[in-house]
DNA sequence: ATCAAATATTGAATCGTTTAAAAGGCAACA
DNA sequence: TGTTGCCTTTTAAACGATTCAATATTTGAT
């Protein structure tokens, strides 16, 4: 087999130095002379060395890879915020392993126990929230973890997210004050925190308003564009009257208004339609949408930043939250 | 400092057996007794040994890390072509490691070689294409290198992309057949092979038709929503005129039709319009876009796969080409 | 010129796993 | 009893970088 790589060896016996010498002049350590330094540097560029970051790793007990598992890289959600984490991972000088859990628990477990014997410094986790053993797994592991998206009220352990009840709040109060009386929210499950959340902001905003919740407007189910025009379309079926709607998302959302439209029902107009997250996408429909904008970008590179924060020594468990904003287009 | 992980020395120590006869047991190696075996995956699982990836990849020179660089992990195309790879790389016991050059040559670099560093076993690499000495010297260093979405014709090296060519000649001849004779072609820059071959493709359909191919319906730039728009706002400005739009991607398509629409101009009545790669969102817009559907999912999963097989000895280039196909839509 | 102090360099061990070679144990057979 | 061969286990070295302790070299003060 061909050797593909330099290694401090080869330079040393070039140098006519020890390993350990060179080694001290790649890392810009004290303790050595410029002149040796110099020559040593000038050997290494020649023979095009790369340090190796697996021996390193194993020596020095530290990665600077952080794992990042979340539901789905190519949902539009996703891959803004994972867009933010892979900027800062380049900025703090680190390298990030992804695995999506396509929303599955076991695979989730199976990406925790893959990306541990990697020996990640750390993880930024997106938990499918069907069960929580493993986050707490976690955490008496003492992994360095910020969870991101999700909200675990009872458990000691960082993370970032967007302010649910906020969005369902407004998002519900624009709805109610652009006319709409009857609205149906189009939600995921609720074992995931946002869908909890969403909704609790949503009954805020109609006790604020007087309106009596009813169950019947809550739909609940998966979160894919099918998704919101199958809701609709059951709805619909079922009789059931409404001039609002309100979806977890803007897929859900967008989805929905495609089953509107689809049945000739006029939006604004007969229903209006209020999505959340604000993907790239929901602003170049016809009716564009209103939705409730999320930082998802700022999300992703914020988590990482607490994680740096975490490994850096931070103790004090740390529960932030980003600020939500409507945004008013065409759909309501 | 606790101790955080188990190591087959531990396991050892409590087996009373010597570390080799570990490590056999937990890797279903021959030359062991059963009652050895069964004892020793006993206590391994009772500590809940993991295996050290950093040690045990130090010692087999195999990291089973794959790198991934690619534009922008955010964008509607790459996040599906890279879902792909993530699926396959689980299928196939790998891990990814993703970093995106943001369509610059300089960050490119930079990630091939902190990836080379991290001694990754293969690479899948979506080139920026500005230039290409970096590809060259991966090629020249034996790096096992698959490319995606880019073709060069020039350089031994294994490619999964699509049929470029086809694509624009099936869009084009799709836009002429509808009765369009002054079509718009808004590309990417020419120094992208899909660019480049899109248009190719583009001047085939033309001719085929007999119509002259013209400098002045050719507009290149980048390939956001917004630089759709503004090809569209400048090429009405400058007073050329056209009936037909056709566009680099399904992103600067959407961005034309907003335009358009701005403008007044009806779609597809007074300007026909199509796209290329199908991303999610080309079928819900209003009117929905004809476009050129990709298999991005597969070219992904197709590019992931085939550098498993460079990984396994295949010493013949491959340059696959994924079949497009067009999707009528509202837009024509 | 001498000794102490500061600076530069080296040797050896280590991280945790894997591999090659050597050795130990046991049964069968002459 | 001794030899052969098979199966199981151990010993030792290796992967490449880093670290600690030890040694070598230079500098400075007297």
């Amino acid at each position: 087999m061909v050797k593909k790589y330099v290694t401090l060896k080869d330079i040393a016996k070039i140098a006519g130095v020890s390993v350990n010498t060179v080694s001290r002049a790649l890392n810009n350590k004290p303790d050595i002379s410029k002149k040796t330094k110099k020559k040593i540097l000038k050997i290494a560029k020649e023979l095009n060395y790369r340090k190796d970051f697996t021996a390193s790793s194993l020596r020095r007990k530290e990665s600077k890879i952080v794992g990042v598992i979340l539901a789905d890289s190519a949902n539009p959600f996703y891959s803004e915020v994972l867009k933010g984490i892979e900027a800062a991972s380049k900025e703090f000088g680190y390298n990030i392993i992804l695995i999506n859990s396509e929303r599955d628990y076991e695979q989730e477990v199976e990406a925790v126990n893959i990306l541990l014997s990697r020996r990640i410094d750390g993880l930024l986790l997106s938990p499918v929230q069907e069960r929580q053993d493993d986050v707490e797994e976690l955490i008496r592991l003492r992994i360095p973890l910020v969870i991101f998206a999700r909200h675990f009220e009872d458990l000691p352990v960082n993370e970032v997210r967007s302010d649910d009840i906020k969005a369902g709040y407004i998002a519900t109060s624009h709805l109610i004050e652009r006319g709409a009386k009857k609205i149906l929210m189009v939600n995921g499950y609720l074992h995931k925190s946002p869908a909890r959340l969403r909704l609790t902001g949503y009954k805020q905003a109609l006790a604020k308003y007087g309106i009596n919740y009813s169950d019947k407007l809550l739909i609940v189910g998966d979160i894919g564009m099918e998704d919101g025009k199958k809701a609709i379309d059951e709805a619909l079926s079922r009789g059931i009257s409404f001039d609002g709607v309100f979806a977890y998302n803007d897929m859900l959302a967008l989805g929905a208004m495609k089953a509107l439209k689809e049945k000739g029902i006029r939006i604004p107009e007969e229903v209006k339609v209020v999505g959340c997250d604000d993907i790239l996408f929901s602003a170049i429909t016809t009716p564009s949408l209103t939705t409730v904008k999320m930082k998802k970008y700022e999300m992703g590179y914020e988590a990482f930043k607490l994680l740096i924060k975490v490994l850096r020594g931070k103790k004090r468990i740390e529960k932030k939250v980003l600020d939500v904003e409507l945004i008013i287009r065409e759909s309501t």
